[in-house]
DNA sequence: AAAAAAATGTGTCAAAAAGACACAAGAATT
DNA sequence: AATTCTTGTGTCTTTTTGACACATTTTTTT
């Protein structure tokens, strides 16, 4: 037995959804197509997965290209395959889930493929099912974030407590409190205080801590609750 | 543009994870192959998928071929694409994970695929990466459980609290009180006293409820620590 | 028929966590 | 030196959790 035969084969494509934080704001990094189909509007980063390439490393692949970075948090994330999808050939699309520092990527790369940080709150239509795959992309952020402070894959190494917070602010869209917020962190004892201070804060500078990881690692598969319940 | 050329097309598959609860451990469909490959080995229950038909399509229809039940908890799990996964030829296969009540589904049907329930508890080693796939479907399972209920889709339609506990605590493996776990799960007001009781009870008859699916539907995107947190 | 056994429903109390809020301190600006 | 903005930390009250005890219902045993 050398192949199934009499079975259909289909295009595999890869689609990633690459999620940044400016420090105010979710942003999003999409491509302005200047090839055809759909050329000129906006779209995820894909391609198709070559013949003798694992799933992942086709993401990776295309992460690399363009955004020039490597280890990257990247997640495999929902599958594709509706029928009519792709209007000129039938494709199913494995999307990825990417969380990166926005500051972090390489301009020229980003800029060569014509790619854009767009903010999520001014997100333009994308084409083909593009737009259910960054809903999902953000429901999952969701699920994740509220289950694991998962939100350090979107700083910078060292970072601050009020820094995190804003960007759980920006992920939940709610305002948090303050000291109740830092508590919380606090008391899961992932950070350590490098004994550095933040020096572009403008008044009071914010003590920067980074990721005790190897107590993340082992605290990641038990449940927190890291968010506050929404009032019903 | 009628095709997207030069691009290499593959075999798309999908194999389903179909969980069930018996009242006292948590069981899995599995089928004993009587093709090749494997011939005779264990494997999930799959098929390939065709050309005019979602995966989601195909996915019911492999579980509606297996169990004879249509109305089932469906949800895309994650797509293996590896590429030597498959040793006959490169398959891509998208995995899903479906619950179900033990005892509802057809088992003329069951037994005609020459598939058995499997204690989680004894699994054989599978075919392929299908044993990745189940356990990236009990992880799943641990997730949503810890957030949503949706134990519920593993029970009859009226069931005791007492036995949604025995679910839980097959699931997570661990021991739960019993006042607690009936407080808590109260206090979320999900359940509806039926006014029925358990007849089948050896002893006192437990008071049977059913979900208040508005209400679940309303809260789902809520967040809720429904399992205590591992002790670190 | 009474007692024992098994499982269910409900209540109490102390400890822990969460939510609301006040105040002190560092750093730039006026 | 006073003002403003931001950060760090503390207190108090309310809510939730975790650890238990006891009463009730039904079957089984004596």
């Amino acid at each position: 037995m050398t192949r199934y035969e009499h079975s259909t084969r289909l295009l595999v494509a890869t689609d990633c959804i690459i999620l940044g934080f400016d420090g105010e704001e979710l942003k999003l990094l999409l491509v302005k197509r200047n090839f055809e189909p759909e050329k000129g509007k906006w779209s995820l980063m894909g391609g198709f997965v070559n013949d003798n390439e694992d799933l992942t490393d086709g993401a990776e692949r295309i992460l690399y290209d363009l955004t020039g970075l490597t280890n990257i948090y990247v997640e495999q994330l929902n599958t594709f395959g509706e029928v009519k999808r792709d209007p000129v050939e039938r494709t199913i699309s494995v999307a990825f889930f990417a969380l990166i520092n926005i500051n972090d990527h390489d301009e020229a790369a980003v800029k060569a493929h014509n790619a854009h940080w767009i903010s999520l709150k001014h997100k333009p239509q994308l084409i083909f099912d593009h737009d259910k795959m960054v809903d999902k992309a953000l429901e999952h952020l969701l699920y994740k974030a509220a289950l694991h402070p998962l939100g350090f894959e979107l700083l910078p190494e060292k970072f601050s407590i009020p820094q995190l917070q804003k960007l759980y602010e920006a992920i939940y869209d709610m305002k948090l409190d303050r000291r109740n917020f830092s508590r919380k962190i606090l008391s899961t004892k992932l950070l350590i205080d490098t004994g550095e201070k933040n020096q572009q804060s403008a008044t009071k500078k914010a003590i920067l801590y980074k990721l005790d990881k190897v107590r993340y690692a082992d605290k990641f598969h038990s449940f927190w609750h890291f968010m506050p319940d929404p009032v019903m």
